[in-house]
DNA sequence: GTTGCGCGTAAAGATCTTGTGATCAGGTTG
DNA sequence: CAACCTGATCACAAGATCTTTACGCGCAAC
């Protein structure tokens, strides 16, 4: 099922640029004189591509962290269409571009509701075919950040968008890139999200069943959140459902009751029946 | 400096779809027959699209609350390109299509490098010329579609999708999941629901012959509601059938009667025998 | 009135979820 | 290269929830 051969990575920079501002371009293509002048093209960018020569699979494309994947519908077969559903739902936060020899109208409507961002037919310019690349990748990363984001105060904490970090009386909480970015998340709406939604939304990618990244790092936030502000509560789990943010503070009051032990508890329910 | 024209908003449709969920479009052409059959692909999607004869502001597509806007570089004239980019990296929320005549491999590259999100040659199938710019629209669509279903009020109960959970004068019923999702679904329909619908619309498989779970979260349901909202009744048994959700307040006299205790009720039930 | 079946009720056991700590792999920094 | 940090995954325990089962009552048909 996953034949993945990985031909060449010639990409593979050395430079410490930011991986995230750079195109991470995965290439489905066997055709080798279209590989070699969308190569230079790439070569010339600066690109980090790889090209494969047969459908990976979805946890391969996973694995590879890629912003763009370029297919050549004539490499998958028959299952193609099954296999652009499947990559296109499961990889939400990655441009899918078909590149292929000529096609029907109903074929590329069809490829295009299944989810690809565009498709590209054959023969066709590298330098286009890499415009169309880059503009759907764009689309992915201003649909992930929404810009720069103000500030937000919640309870004692103050959530900055800006510096990615989290503040408790100007003292950051030392978050790290993950537990920020579901912070950020849960901070931002109001109602109760879903495992899945909360995966899906910070991963990029579909959540596989049984996974408890989400409790793990919802269990390090709470630690760091109560550390720097004791008093208050910010992340409530929906049982079955997920989990809400939303500061509540504590009155002393209840933890005291919280204290109180069962014989305490006892004596005090006989006294009241009395 | 505005010479917006808007010809025909055919697409304000009076139904109360949420706009949220639908496409807004603007189309900058001034080719009447290729607006003609545009139209009525638009029209059949329900889209809301508004077609303009000359190029408006920036200013007034930012009032348009615009997710895409389809240009025909034709129509722009020679500033076309700097109008181009300037739309672009202003609206940058918004998806922008070139639809236009033949062009050359660099006026598409320069174009798709102003920031458009897609280039389609005229003539072209209007079929897949919505799909594209559905494509350009469909991450910014899922960043902002969180789906938030309206809260609904029944009686005493009001019922809130976005938390999980049903309330009685700001206070929880504390339902679990399956009780709140069954709640929900009853709630959202009128006619009466026969078991095995309930249990396939909540479990999400066939329910199998002769399981009692839906009786038992109906009567789970019923214990929460009564304690919540003790004159109302909300869910209906219909004998051989299934459940019907309908807020119904009950008298005080049936309530006194409820409030009889059972020695009480046998003294009354002797009574009448005589 | 009687009978059969569907329904309400309750409780116990099984199952599923979640919190928690620990471990492991991969990448980065110095 | 080694120390360190981050993120992924696992195992376990405690709780919460769900399913199953049993029993008796009410409804409808005869």
């Amino acid at each position: 099922m996953s034949p993945e051969r990985s031909e060449a990575v010639p990409g593979a920079t050395t430079t410490g640029q930011r991986a995230g501002n750079r195109l991470r371009l995965a290439v489905l293509d066997r055709d080798p004189g279209f590989m070699q002048v969308l190569s230079n093209r790439l070569d010339a960018l600066g690109c980090e591509y790889r090209s494969l020569s047969a459908p990976a699979t979805v946890d391969a494309l996973v694995a590879m962290r890629l912003n763009a994947l370029m297919v050549d519908l004539a490499v998958l077969g028959p299952g193609g269409w099954e296999y652009l559903e499947r990559v296109c739902s499961r990889l939400s936060g990655m441009a899918v571009i078909v590149c292929t020899g000529p096609s029907s109208v109903a074929q590329r409507v069809r490829g295009l509701r299944l989810g690809a961002d565009a498709w590209v037919t054959k023969p066709c310019h590298a330098e286009e075919l890499i415009c169309v690349v880059e503009a759907a990748v764009r689309r992915h990363r201003r649909a992930e950040m929404p810009a720069l984001e103000a500030a937000a105060a919640f309870g004692e904490i103050t959530v900055r968008p800006d510096l990615y970090q989290a503040y408790a009386n100007e003292i950051s909480l030392e978050l790290t890139a993950r537990e920020f970015e579901i912070l950020h998340l849960l901070s931002g709406s109001d109602r109760v999200l879903r495992r899945e939604e909360i995966y899906e939304r910070v991963w990029g990618y579909a959540m596989a069943h049984g996974d408890r990244s989400v409790d793990v790092f919802v269990r390090k936030l709470r630690q760091k959140l109560r550390a720097a502000s004791p008093e208050w509560s910010y992340i409530h789990t929906h049982f079955g459902v997920g989990y809400r943010f939303a500061p509540e503070r504590e009155d002393a009051v209840e933890r005291e009751l919280d204290l109180v032990t069962d014989a305490e508890a006892a004596e005090l329910d006989t006294a009241f029946a009395r």
